[in-house]
Order: structure tokens, then sequence, then C-alpha cells
DNA sequence: TTGATACATCAAAATATTTTGATGTATAAT
DNA sequence: ATTATACATCAAAATATTTTGATGTATCAA
């Protein structure tokens, strides 16, 4: 959750929506340099929310949907519970 | 999503799944100083994620359902948008 | 109207994150 | 073998965020 904040790695995840990219489509597509790019891919691979996969030189990045359906869920949870206190008597 | 950044204030939001709360509820189920608290509630507040009420002496704040559903709908876009990149013909 | 409570705001200090540029590693092409 | 490419990692610098403690404002009770 807390590696969504960075309006860098967000237009990182954005970009994820269209499938898998490489550092270097990233790099075309946004004008970050690569270490920069590197140092944000790593931080959303520790949070799980994108996954690897290395084909020869290059390594293709794509969105974890697992993980986004987790935080999907936390936040329903979020919500339901707090309406359910509204109701009573159950 | 840049204010879900913070531990406490994920902490602080997961308090008010159980409904409204005053600073001076988070204050006592957390232990934070009431100043540190009234900034990251200044933060979930500008990024329209909790709405505020006041009464009397208290404010009460409350999680705001109309942000969370958007943010939702958006990590279902990026899901969902990439799963129609595995799909092809239509 | 005085004092207490609930909360906001502020500036300075503390701390954390991000960026940069250099260097390292693995793969592949020549 | 040598060189180029794709990416990772690192330390230092730059920048941003958070915390603290003091002060301010509004409401309420005595």
């Amino acid at each position: 959750m807390v590696s969504f904040s960075d309006p860098f790695r967000l237009e990182i995840i954005d970009l994820m929506m269209d499938g898998e990219v490489c550092v270097c489509d990233i790099m075309k597509l946004t004008k970050l340099s690569q270490s920069r790019i590197s140092y944000h891919i790593k931080i959303l691979k520790e949070a799980s929310l994108i996954s690897d996969r290395q084909e020869g030189r290059w390594v293709y990045y794509s969105l974890n949907k697992e993980a986004l359906f987790l935080i999907k869920e936390w936040i329903t949870s979020l919500t339901d519970y707090s309406s359910n206190k509204k109701r009573c008597c159950e």
C-alpha cells in the first residue's frame, strides 16, 4: 500500500495496464533514467505489486493481480464494516 | 493514493472502519500525539479520503466511501484492461 | 469571565525517501 | 575474446515527509 506513494510509481503501474513492459519500454515512455526506474521497480516488487519474467537480456514486468485484488478486498472491508455499524440488531 | 503511504495513516483509516472517531479517540487508541494525529488527518482530508463533522468541541472523522470506491475502480481498470490483452479478436 | 478541553497550525529538527552518476553483472551479438 | 545492451546496485547528495513542542482558536463548563 505504502508503495503506491510515489507519482512515478503510479505512472509505471499505469504503463503496466497494457501488459508486460521492460525497463527499456518505461525509459522510452517516461524519460526517467534507468537507475531511477530500477529503484521504483524494486519497491513495487518488494510490495509484491508486480511480477517479473526474464527473457534473455530483458526483464518483463507486469501487474500482480492477486496483490491488487487483496487491496481491493481490504478497501471493501473498510467500507462494508462501517456500513454494518449503521444497521443494528444482528 | 499517495496519502495511503504512511503506516500511521493506515492505522487511523483502520480505526475509522468502526465508524466515526474524533482525534481524542485516536489518541486513546494509538498513543500518538495530538498534533501528529492532526497532521495525518489533514493529509487524509486533503486526499478526500475522510470527511469531518463538527459537534461542539469535537470533530468526528469518517471514511469517505465514494473516494474509496473510486480507488477500487481504478484498481479494477488496471487488472481488467490487462486481462483483455490476453484475449483477442473482439 | 475564567479556566479547561478539543483540535488546528506553525517552525524547526529529525528522519525517510528519492535522485544521480558510477560501477557491477549477465546475456548476447560480432 | 571483445564489445554492446539491459538491468541491478551502490553511496552520496538532494529533496520530501514526519515529528515535536509551542502557540492559536473555538467551544463549553463553572
